[in-house]
RNA sequence: GCCGGGGUGGUGAAAUGGCAGACACGCUAGCCUUAGGAGCUAGUGCCCACAAGGCGUGGAGGUUCAAGUCCUCUCCCCGGCACCA
């Protein structure tokens, strides 16, 4: 029978830690440094807290431990994140209105993550469908206008011409609407956007961040700078004869301008219809309403086969002055660069492939420096040397990107440019749950920003939010919240009635935490100086590019507006890796979801969070399996006994160094992110020491040791040995590193790399006499005997290795 | 397709270029028992087994005295791709 009984102890700690206010942050004790520790903040889901949310959770909240008991002053707040499609959703469907439904599920998830036995401070929790939250989002957007930096324009959104409704890309499944099954297509809506691009040279820089390398690569990568050159093409008819009109294309390869046969703008572009000749029109329409119906990752595809029309319209090169027909091209995507190409099949894989299709034709001006050409059959995407480029002839390609760069200055058709790949954020939603953007629109005086004095502008509770066929959000059939007064002339002025991406909700919710109790503000300047930026963020890589970029380009604009004193708003970021069931991302779809409540009723939460710590390194995840739980169990029950156990000491030179040992390590995993090493550590410990025997000071040691991992049954045991409440507070051991030192090793001998056998010698022993000890080894004897040595090694404490020949 | 990450026993995994498989789960045999979420002892990569040996980290090459680790190519799996969050 077992004698720890996690289910008692663990309800009964959890209690004294409330009754304490243990994990209650005093945010103004400036006494001991300050430690910001989060973790990013669930979505309050029906499926309520899975076990991914654990695998992220526990070893964020030992983290936190570890860090107090290193004397911090640890802030480990939480919240939700509240707003978004699948309330909305669920709303629908069920007719529960979101705030019901996400009251509930965040009450749920509250009491989950208390049963983990977090040091949440629960008193700084931030709910962003709260209005108390989404009125300082509201807030976030008018900094944001204010500077310049909201604006509107047309963007497509997927549109179900069945149900009249705009869909998420979730809500499209192989192009067609998930509830009707409708083939989706696109259509223009004006919509508010963030000009983050503004921010795209700033956001490349990472100086100073402790961010896993993989991000950063990801960030760089999303955002895509590109240096190059944008070249002018002046429109005309077949003959040459210009009609004002002008296109402008983006290319790296300006040195390749010279063989540029054709132009390809995407179907988007504002100036097809207007160039297209009559007799094209019909074909063009066709093909631009065949895009619609396509993906943006479908049309990038590099092994798709390209498709195309021609537009009856002509361009003059303007470096020959060549004339060259203008196709479009779903493979031209009209959100990079300026919508349109100049196409190079000679030098160009998808020109080419484009080139050969529609029988264009391909003109090659790049060579490779010595050898001949690889055309007809492939094209040369390298640099070179120009050829069949007039006076630009026998430059190399990066001369020649600057010389006819250089030379379309002077003409006034061209300049060099950088370009990114990213967008500007679009923020808009044509849905009900989510923060109302605070602008008005006037009879008089037109777009009109809603005066920081009226927020918030409040969200509205009785809504039809049931789609309403006309692509509305549907706060547009609300009259009392559509008709107002404008702000400026007071004269009769219509809401915004699109809400805002939930991914502003979460882009400066850190920034609350601290402040979260103050309703006047949406931050305090002194508490947002002394507490953030945050020192340690752990979430998900599948934020890499989204959430993590925009949490950042928020904190920069609020810098620059001088309401924050710093520009970066995580110091250290860890991601977890993500927790699969049966190889799948769990969701209730799916129907793969894993709760961890029967775990926890069963084993207890330090059991269970050790388990998951234990599975493998927190950042690679895994598929989960519950076979081997009952390992941990056992672990803890064994610890639970030895530390239980009378002092009695069998060899203590060698308890001590296994004390010792294990501090250094497990501080070394905790460190890294390795908790599962670290449990390792302690499992390696109980073996030893049920064999050498403990004393009560190794038992204090131990205790201390696990208490990150394993709260409740560190605070239990630390009772037990007559430890002052809390263990949380009391300091992480130090190693002697004196009492760590080995005089004895083992080192391995190879032969021709192979191991053949094993020395004993005293650790501080010569170099010539280990290799003599070497070579009389047994096992190395029977394969050096009668061969020539030709080499012999032997690295200083690790190994011997001989090289014979026959 | 593009960007990023990963592939090691029956399973989860460990390993500053230096003895591959620590620590667990499972399994096998034995012991013990207040029959439990038991406990203890021994064994457990594969082949061959008395030993000696051979093979072995997705696959194919390469560098090195020595490669899971570094390099080249390749296959497979996962995450992201801008309205899931």
């Amino acid at each position: 029978m077992p004698i720890y009984n996690p289910r008692e102890t663990e309800a009964k700690w959890q209690r004294r830690w409330e009754d304490a206010k243990l994990y209650t942050t005093n945010l103004e004790d400036f006494s001991k440094p300050k430690y910001f520790n989060l973790v990013m903040f669930p979505y309050p889901s029906g499926d309520k807290l899975h076990i991914g949310h654990w695998y992220n959770y526990a070893p964020a909240d030992s983290w936190g431990r570890y860090m107090r008991m290193r004397g911090a002053n640890v802030f480990e707040p939480q919240g939700f994140d509240s707003f978004g499609l699948p309330a909305e959703n669920y709303a629908i469907k069920t007719g529960v209105h979101p705030n019901i439904s996400i009251a509930q599920n965040v009450q749920y998830m509250q009491k989950q993550l208390h049963e983990m036995g977090t040091m949440y401070d629960w008193d700084k929790m931030v709910v962003t469908s709260d209005e108390e939250y989404y009125q300082w989002t509201q807030w976030i957007f008018l900094q944001l206008y204010k500077k310049g930096l909201a604006y509107r324009k047309n963007a497509p959104v997927n549109w179900c011409p069945q149900d009249q409704t705009v869909l998420a890309n979730e809500q499209v499944v192989d192009g067609r609407c998930e509830r009707c099954k409708a083939e989706v297509t696109k259509r223009d809506l004006t919509q508010w956007f963030f000009k983050i691009r503004d921010y795209a040279e700033r956001l490349l820089n990472f100086d100073g961040l402790d961010w896993p390398q993989k991000t950063m690569l990801m960030q760089q990568h999303w955002i895509g700078r590109s240096e190059g050159s944008e070249v002018v093409f002046e429109l005309c008819d077949k003959e040459g004869k210009t009609n004002g009109k002008s296109v402008t294309v983006f290319t790296t390869r300006a040195d390749t301008l010279f063989g540029a046969t054709y132009m390809v703008l995407a179907p988007e572009h504002s100036l097809v219809l207007e160039i297209t000749t009559k007799e094209h029109r019909r074909n063009v329409e066709e093909y631009i309403e065949k895009t619609k119906k396509e993906t943006d990752i479908a049309r990038s595809a590099e092994d798709r086969e390209k498709t195309g029309v021609f537009t009856g319209a002509y361009a003059v090169n303007p470096v020959n002055g060549e004339v060259i027909p203008a196709w479009i091209g779903d493979y031209v995507l009209v959100t990079y660069g300026t919508g349109a190409v100049m196409a190079v099949p000679a030098h160009d894989e998808r020109d080419f492939a484009f080139a050969k299709k529609y029988q264009l034709p391909i003109v090659e001006v790049i060579r490779p420096q010595k050898s001949e050409t690889t055309l007809p059959h492939t094209p040369y995407t390298e640099a070179g040397v120009l050829t069949n480029s007039e006076k630009f002839d026998g430059l190399n390609s990066e001369e020649a990107r600057k010389k006819i760069t250089e030379f379309l200055m002077k003409k006034n058709s061209g300049k060099f440019v950088v370009n990114y790949k990213l967008r500007d954020w679009l923020i808009s939603r044509q849905r009900y749950w989510g923060a109302p953007i605070p602008i008005i629109y006037c009879e008089k005086c037109g777009e009109v920003p809603v005066p920081e004095a009226d927020l918030p502008v409040e969200l509205p509770r009785d809504v039809d939010f049931t789609p309403k066929g006309d692509g509305k959000s549907p706060l547009n059939t609300v009259e009392s919240f559509v008709n107002t007064k404008c702000p400026k002339c007071a004269g009769q002025a219509k809401r915004e009635v699109d809400t805002m991406d939930t991914f502003v909700d979460s882009s400066w919710y850190f920034l609350r935490y601290p402040s979260a109790k103050m309703s006047d503000k949406p931050f305090d300047k002194e508490m947002t100086k002394y507490w953030l930026p945050v020192d340690m963020y752990i979430g998900g890589p599948e934020h890499a590019c989204m959430h993590l970029l925009y949490a950042r380009f928020i904190t920069m604009v609020l810098h620059d507006m001088k309401h924050i004193d710093f520009d970066e708003p995580f110091k250290k970021l860890v991601h977890q890796g993500m927790i699969t069931k049966d190889g799948a991302k769990m969701s209730k779809s799916k129907g793969n979801v894993v709760s961890p409540d029967q775990f926890v009723e069963k084993y207890g939460s330090d059991v269970f969070r050790m388990y998951l710590m234990f599975m493998g390194p927190f950042t690679e995840g895994g598929d989960w399996n519950d076979q081997g739980i009952t390992g941990i169990a056992r672990f803890v029950e064994r610890f639970y006994v030895l530390m239980r156990s009378k002092d009695k000491v069998a060899n203590k030179e060698e308890l001590d160094r296994a004390v010792h040992k294990t501090i250094k390590k497990i501080t070394q995993d905790i460190e890294n992110f390795q908790f599962n090493t670290a449990v390792a550590a302690l499992m390696e410990f109980v073996n030893t020491a049920n064999k050498t025997g403990i004393d009560h000071e190794s038992q204090l040691v131990m205790t201390r040791l696990i208490a990150p991992l394993a709260p409740h049954l560190a605070e239990q045991i630390w009772e037990e040995l007559g430890g002052k409440f809390s263990i949380v507070d009391h300091s992480w051991p130090a190693f002697d590193p004196k009492l760590i030192v080995e005089t004895q090793l083992v080192l391995p001998v190879q032969v021709n790399g192979k191991l053949r056998g094993q020395i004993s010698v005293a650790i501080d022993e010569k170099k010539e006499t280990i290799l003599e000890l070497a070579k009389k080894d047994a096992g190395v004897v029977r394969h050096i005997e009668g061969k020539t040595l030709v080499k012999e090694i032997y690295v200083q404490g690790k190994l011997v290795s001989f090289v014979v020949r026959d």
